[in-house]
DNA sequence: AGCACGCCGACT
DNA sequence: GTCGGCGTGCTC
């Protein structure tokens, strides 16, 4: 017998396994792993994903498989194997981990109907709920008034019959295209009959005799200069036809890019290509780290690394870390490799990235650039991943499954053979450890191409300026330095490093800050809409007008957000044309690269903004870089802190005097002494990265040791405390006695809607069974999951410690 | 997850 | 008796 093993999209712990199916003749020569399916499943249908294809099943009475959904399988033999990898890297569900590797329009959504077998007679009350009509969403049902047991009366007699559809959201793109369905002396004779005053008709013929090809409509009413009245009125006449074409939704327009050639390598760049010109033409894997200061040329080495895979037929996977931030590195991979480049991308509507995919798929392309998730494209013969950024967080996805792209990048690399190459300013300690141990290779970039010095950075001490009686955000150095600016022309980027803050309100008199009913964080003031919102569930409630605790009158708004940022700029600089860019200003799509554009036409002298600025932008004419808080990032929570805080301020200065004109870093600070700050301010990685290390040690974190982040969450806070604490207690009994776990503690946020968070972090060195201990705990909790709503979250490498 | 089944108290 | 609420167990 046929049998194919199936994942089923059925999210839950207890269906975390293949089921066994049937497949009918009909299907036999279709069907091949990766595709996806419709079983029946109880009394269901659901979609599910075959895994492998057998003859034996243990079970020996199967269901057939309803239907099959793809003529091609969706998921390559490489990927459904690192859809296995994932689940048990992450802990996480089987489904979970295939899904994540698709774009969403290939994700199914279920629906319930009520279909009337004909010529039955119904009830009156089901006769009113039908209306005349044969079938009827299942929900109709649930909000009238009739009870459960009137329906199954009416099933159970035959009258009616329950559906369980299983609906795919493909949005293919259809462009209407027109094409003569005459030949061409046959058009000429007709445009002798039409009529003289059928002017627009006539000009269409005559494009057709010139043209006799197919095209597309919305282009031929463009160059006639009509609409499609005339063109149906010659299709009534039987001399033209139309029909609908799949296409590709085109979010970046490739023609209008300008083609690049390879630029020469310096000496140093082309030390760093030869390691991964060598392992790419050895079909080896090798990490290699390329360390280059802003603007040593790390990109014209993908390029060339890029050129060479795709010249041995090979195909190229390029990260970047938030790519509408970065119109500009698109262009510079178009510009060099045209259509044979794929985009993938968040900004990207759900249809336009699964366009996208398809090109990769079909092979349409041989380069994908993209986000996080482009790192699972479908490619078969993989010559290179280049992740970009190699330290951006957010590379690491904060939701189920939580993976790393940079571990998924290497792990298709040592299976299938080829380099992947981290670049980065600032590489992370975990991977500049790495190279250091000769695990990775290093390669270092230490000249900017334009042999431009970097800027240079001062730092002003802020308590000094308060001190002195300046208590605006800005110091008197950065104010004098952007009036220069502005008077001679040149532009500024101004970056206010807001996580860690928010715009939250507060009473004068008694201190009460107004936190959300249901998470225990303070509620975030929105100006324009003049609410307070929660950022962490949907709650939303007016700005009180006296304070709820004591009824003072004197609210005050806390935070540094940029609109108040932009509001004290222009008080003080009235003439400083200011744009601004934070989450606000870039919500509508295409936003950001209209901002972005203005700025770039000098249509204003100084940007605005928050983390989004601080990377990747090139501009010519900027010349000053202020931070206005470096050190707000400083005292979160969080080890990676001072790694980060280094990172942001080495990245932003990167965007002063990149061009002619020399740069120059103005970093306001509290803690003007902190080695991060100290260090980036002199570009000092190297030492940076020794000092920190010791911290690291010190403290035992990362790369030292690993972690493992449990959080539990339950609505009722002393069951809470509890599990964690029997968490902590029965995973204590099971690893080595060098690892560490400390808690339970409660979260940073010790609420999220409505459930109390507690976690517990491990530390170790040296743990193999570690995954499995998780689970065999868990095991132990699971009634209490799935009677009693307890929710656990492992992350196996957290970055964020929520 | 989501569905059916079955037990139990409540109600006209 | 019948209705509906909720706990329990199952899904190839």
């Amino acid at each position: 017998m046929n049998v194919a093993k199936v994942i089923v999209d059925v999210p839950s712990f207890a269906i975390d396994q293949t089921f066994d199916y049937e497949i009918p003749d009909r299907f036999t020569h279709v069907l091949t792993p990766g595709m996806r399916v419709i079983v029946p499943f109880g009394p269901r249908k659901i979609m599910g994903f075959v895994v492998e294809i057998t003859d034996t099943s243990s079970f020996n009475k199967l269901k057939p498989i309803e239907e099959v959904l793809d003529l091609v399988p969706v998921l390559t033999k490489e990927l459904l194997d690192l859809g296995k990898w994932l689940a048990h890297r992450t802990l996480s569900l089987s489904i979970v981990a295939l899904q994540v590797m698709l774009p969403q329009v290939l994700k199914s959504k279920y629906k319930k109907e009520i279909n009337r077998l004909s010529g039955e007679v119904l009830s009156d009350e089901l006769e009113d709920l039908f209306q005349g009509r044969d079938v009827i969403p299942f929900e109709e049902f649930e909000a009238s008034a009739l009870n459960y047991q009137h329906l199954k009366k009416a099933v159970d007699a035959g009258e009616v019959q329950i559906d369980y559809i299983v609906k795919s959201k493909i949005t293919k793109k259809f462009e209407t295209f027109v094409y003569p369905k005459k030949e061409i002396h046959l058009l000429e004779e007709a445009l002798h009959d039409l009529s003289q005053s059928a002017r627009k008709q006539r000009a269409i013929i005559e494009f057709f005799i010139e043209n006799p090809q197919e095209i597309k409509q919305k282009s031929l009413l463009q160059t006639i200069g009509t609409t499609t009245s005339t063109v149906k009125a010659l299709i009534d006449k039987g001399l033209l036809d139309t029909y609908q074409k799949e296409t590709y939704r085109n979010p970046y327009n490739d023609d209008a890019i300008e083609r690049t050639d390879p630029l020469p390598l310096k000496p140093e760049q082309q030390q760093a290509i030869e390691p991964i010109l060598a392992s790419i033409e050895n079909n080896e894997h090798e990490v290699i780290l390329v360390h280059g200061v802003t603007g040593s040329g790390k990109t014209e080495i993908y390029l060339q690394a890029i050129q060479e895979v795709i010249k041995k037929g090979k195909e190229a996977i390029v990260l970047v870390p938030e790519i509408s931030l970065t119109p500009q590195m698109v262009k510079r991979f178009k510009g060099r490799f045209g259509r044979n480049v794929a985009v993938m991308h968040s900004a990207l509507s759900a249809g336009e990235k699964f366009d996208e995919w398809r090109k990769i798929q079909r092979k349409e392309v041989q380069v994908v650039v993209g986000a996080r998730s482009a790192i699972f494209s479908p490619f078969e013969n993989l010559g290179i991943i280049i992740i970009d950024e190699e330290h951006e967080t957010s590379y690491k996805q904060e939701d189920q499954p939580r993976y790393h792209a940079r571990d998924v990048a290497i792990k298709r690399g040592m299976d299938q053979n080829f380099p992947v190459v981290l670049g980065s300013a600032t590489p992370t300690l975990e991977s500049y450890a790495r190279a250091a141990k000769g695990v990775y290779k290093l390669a270092t970039l230490t000249k900017r191409t334009n042999d431009k010095p970097l800027p240079e950075v001062i730092t002003v001490d802020m308590r000094s300026e308060l001190h002195a009686g300046n208590r605006t955000m800005f110091s008197r150095l950065l104010m004098e330095k952007i009036r220069d600016c502005i008077a001679k022309g040149e532009q500024i980027v101004l970056l206010l490093n807001r996580r860690g803050y928010s715009t939250f309100i507060m009473c004068r008199d008694c201190g009460h800050v107004k936190e959300c009913p249901h998470c225990d964080i303070a509620l975030t003031y929105h100006k324009n809409s003049h609410l307070l919102k929660c950022h962490y569930c949907s709650y939303e409630e007016a700005v009180p007008n006296v304070c709820p605790e004591c009824s003072s009158d004197l609210i005050r708004y806390f935070g540094t957000g940029t609109q108040r940022v932009e509001e004290s700029l222009t008080q003080l600089i009235p003439e400083a044309r200011v744009i601004r860019m934070d989450v606000d200003t870039t919500r509508r799509k295409g936003a950001h690269e209209k901002l972005l554009r203005e700025f770039s036409e000098h249509k204003a002298d100084i940007l605005l903004g928050t983390q989004m600025i601080a990377k990747g932008l090139d501009f010519e004419n900027v010349t000053l870089v202020g931070v206005l808080t470096a050190d707000s990032m400083l005292h979160l929570p969080d080890f990676r802190s001072s790694e980060k805080t280094f990172q942001l301020l080495t990245q932003v200065s990167g965007r002063a005097g990149r061009h002619d004109l020399p740069g120059e870093v103005i970093v306001q600070t509290y803690t003007p002494d902190h080695y991060s700050i100290e260090l980036a301010s002199e570009y000092n990685f190297e030492d940076f990265y020794k000092k920190e290390m010791a911290m690291r040690r010190a403290f035992r974190y990362p790369p030292y040791y690993y972690l493992a982040l449990i959080t539990i969450t339950h609505e009722n806070h002393v069951q809470v405390v509890q599990a964690t604490q029997q968490f902590v207690q029965q995973l204590l009994m099971k690893v080595g006695p060098e690892t560490i776990i400390l808690g339970p503690t409660p979260s940073p946020i010790p609420r999220i809607k409505d459930r109390y968070r507690y976690q517990c972090m491990i530390k170790y060195k040296h743990e193999p069974e570690l995954r499995t201990f998780i689970q065999e705990v868990t095991n132990n909790f699971k009634e209490q999951i799935q009677k009693h709503d307890l929710q656990v979250i492992v992350d196996m490498q957290p970055y964020q410690m929520m």
